[in-house]
DNA sequence: ATTATCTATAGATCTATAGATAATGC
DNA sequence: ATTATCTATAGATCTATAGATAATGC
């Protein structure tokens, strides 16, 4: 048959394994598994994507690709207040995590094959938003979005240590939006706004 | 022969295993190259220590039990003022990590068999510790804590983003000098000290 | 007559053990 | 006569492919 768009069979096996990579990481995630949530083969796995590897960089792609969305979105607006700039990107990054609340945890375990990507896209990218931003604020402009994106971060990087804490999950919204008003915050006094 | 109290081939395959599992983690850590690392055939490795698994958990144990010490001493001396407290607390944290820095990713990277190790050593130790240093601030105190330790680990999870952002490796002593005083006046703050 | 899918399996990679031998303390 | 060490390999586990067959567009 000719190339019949299945998008259906190669999208099923973009899901599972975007679910499986972020839950278990590329060492713990099995190529069988990943087919078996599909619904498929692992042959098939095979056929669309060749290998693993390349599969992984795939869904790979696509979560950078939402990162380097929000965060250069970040520097969109130049006419809004800094301040306000720095609140929606602030707010918008943590509401990524809340929606995707693996992906911390999935880039840092796998950082040695994030960490090349990441260079070439996000911050080659950024690189002139950067610059600009310098101009307006007395620290550094890289140390701060880290600062950013690490603060925002952390809390779903301890998620398991935070139910430790003894946080039940009802208060969890409530929860998730008062540390986002506190990052908020405290980069926001950091700069003297 | 008898029990040749042979710590130098034990302790040769425990250090080449602490090596290999912090760069590599559990599952790319092979036994084969921490024998190797060792000296030794792999099979000496097994004589010793069963299996890879068990290995692992001495090197876990022996990690916790850096972490479990800082952050319990973090509490004693209640004679001395909070603020000198605090501050000594996250400076030997940090310089834990400065002298262990692969420690936060390894540690990050292995959540799931950490989580459980740390929940009953560190947390049920520190519990009392906790609930008299609550008398003394407005926030939780837990929290507090993860965010002492977060915030310390963070420059080190980041590291390998770090050289991104054109650290040379010649200033980084000052570096993170400048990072541990940032987090202790960071938290300081936080609590109005 | 090209693409999609399946079954079966080759091949690679690792952990762990069996079994033999060397070293050492009693 | 017990412990330490070596060589060789069994066994488990996964990825990836070969080769056959079913489905579909021209």
């Amino acid at each position: 048959m000719e190339p019949k768009e299945n998008r259906t069979t190669e999208e099923a096996i973009l899901e599972a394994a975007e679910a499986e990579f972020i839950e278990k990481g590329f060492d713990q995630a099995r190529t069988v598994s990943i087919a078996q949530r599909a619904g498929v083969t692992n042959a098939l796995l095979h056929y669309y994507f060749r290998t693993k590897e390349q599969l992984f960089d795939k869904i790979l792609d696509r979560k950078i690709g939402l990162i380097e969305e929000v965060v250069t979105s970040l520097f969109a607006d130049p006419d809004l207040p800094l301040k306000e700039r720095l609140t929606r990107v602030i707010s918008r990054h943590f509401d990524l995590l809340v929606a995707n609340p693996g992906l911390p945890r999935f880039l840092m375990g796998e950082m040695h094959r994030v960490a090349p990507l990441m260079k070439e896209r996000v911050l080659s990218k950024m690189l002139p938003a950067l610059m600009s931003l310098q101009k307006e604020i007395d620290m550094d402009a890289t140390h701060l979005l880290l600062d950013i994106l690490s603060q925002n971060m952390f809390p779903f990087l301890v998620g398991p240590a935070l139910e430790l804490s003894g946080v039940a999950s009802e208060g969890m919204d409530t929860l998730l939006e008062q540390i986002k008003q506190e990052n908020i915050t405290i980069i926001l006094k950091r700069l003297g706004l």
